[in-house]
DNA sequence: CTGTTTTGTTGCGATAGTTGCACCTAAATT
DNA sequence: AATTTAGGTGCAACTATCGCAACAAAACAG
């Protein structure tokens, strides 16, 4: 009487459970997918019901199997469905942003959105020096990234104040400093246009980030430049600028109109 | 006592019909998502059946719902999902050739790989010119694109000749001779290394594609480039040639050890 | 090539999640 | 304020799924 609490919709999570097994690590060594039995012991759930589980989902393109090793991998039309998300249409429209600034600076550059708790990253721009590792779908928790203060940038203080606190591990005697600083970070960014942080998606190189406006004037979206050589100081603010400057364009190719640039200020958006 | 033959996994179809539905036309007006009744209405199912699947999708982050409006729309999972896929690796490596060839030539290329009886473009990279449609995660029958020549070149005759009559409208009097056309077609391919079509994604452009080989050898996409205005016939094939060796360094920079080119000749996969 | 182990699939009764209806609340509309 | 429409909930009936165990098929070993 005590132990089953309902369990709705029991089956979906399941399948969501098996497609982010099969997402995997990212890494690339999974490549060729993997076995119903490991899947089934790796979710602790039975052979059988992983095995019609999967088939389901290769009936239905979210899964395909290898023909000749039988293993599972992610399905083409997970692909077809990402392609017409919104997220996907900001891909599209933010690139040729994304790739001059890359071209300027020979630097990587993201596109981000929040998710929770996350920053996830949506497109990353190589730069031309080096094949770096592919960003995109991964998230990072929002204290990280320079991306995470653009897109706080219009919260309110209590709202921000509340999401550190359930991020930051409680108890640390520093947080309050830390708030402190976080929110005096947000009004420079309400100032100036763009967030700086000495950590960017990985924690090897700095980072410059400017929040990007939908039609509304909401922040939806960031875009941010890894500093990976340890540059100067004044030079990160310099990029600054210029990453601002594309925000505001990139914001513009997507609809926002100038007028509304400031009417979304501090409108913020329903608690989440 | 004839019209119960069981529905397995009737939860996931139900699912995967409404993340469809909400994909949509593609087109643009349906960009702020859709209401439940209407989803219910357009798929003939119970209002509340409806809501209680939408609100598990949105709790896996399948589909989200805009504050506002209340509408649902695809989700930031798809996305991530999708950029786990092998088809998003493939993608990201074939980004700069697609690239190179839209500079050199000035016209849209395109990425596809074959999914049934359709082929699916991955990518499509515009030209300087024209803000065109954006291809991506859409199918076109193979018998229309060049990619669909391409992507089949390697195929045994007699499982062409079966996916064509699959596909064609069957009893068409000009089937055999299509039939033929088309064998020949792969022919070419084979020994020059590229297709040639009158007809690419949009019956506006001819096309011109090449086959895409994974480490194996096995054709597993092809390149394609629309020629939009009216082209000399010469001029096609000199793209075609170029085109063929773009598709072969992508090849190369997917792992094909040269020695293993000529190694998945003939090989097929088994019919799935 | 034959025996053995591992991996994947299927049948079937019991279980448990889903269904559909009616009702209800909230928001839009008049 | 009244009416219409959209979205959500409670609950009993229903039916798809679960888990077990037996089976089939590869992979492995000798």
């Amino acid at each position: 009487m005590s132990d089953k609490p309902p369990a709705p919709s029991a089956g979906l999570r399941r399948d969501m459970e098996i497609l982010e097994l099969l997402a995997g690590h990212g890494d690339d060594r999974d490549a060729d997918g993997f076995g119903v039995s490991w899947i089934a012991q790796r979710l602790d759930r039975e052979k059988s019901q992983v095995s019609r589980a999967l088939r389901a989902l290769e009936l239905e393109g979210m899964v395909e199997r290898d023909p000749v090793t039988r293993r599972y991998r992610l399905g083409w039309r997970l692909f077809a469905l990402a392609a017409r998300t919104q997220h996907s249409r900001l891909v599209q429209v933010a690139a040729p942003f994304l790739r001059r600034l890359t071209v300027a600076f020979d630097e990587e550059a993201y596109l981000c959105v929040l998710r929770g708790n996350q920053v996830l990253t949506l497109l990353s721009m190589p730069s031309s020096r080096v094949y770096h590792r592919v960003w995109e779908g991964v998230s990072v928790p929002v204290i990280m990234a320079a991306a995470g203060r653009a897109l706080l940038a219009e919260w309110e203080d209590e709202r921000v104040r509340q999401l550190l606190r359930a991020v930051l591990p409680s108890g640390l005697e520093g947080a309050v400093a830390g708030e402190r600083e976080w929110l005096a970070d947000l009004a420079h960014v309400r100032s100036a246009g763009y967030a700086v942080s000495d950590i960017e998606l990985d924690d090897s190189s700095a980072g410059v980030s400017a929040p990007v406006r939908d039609h509304r004037g909401l922040i939806t979206a960031a875009i941010s430049v890894a500093v990976t050589r340890t540059a100067a100081r004044e030079r990160l603010h310099e990029m600054g600028a210029v990453v601002a400057e594309t925000a505001r364009e990139l914001s513009a190719a997507l609809g926002l109109k100038p007028a509304a640039a400031e009417a979304g200020y501090r409108s913020g958006q329903p608690s989440g």
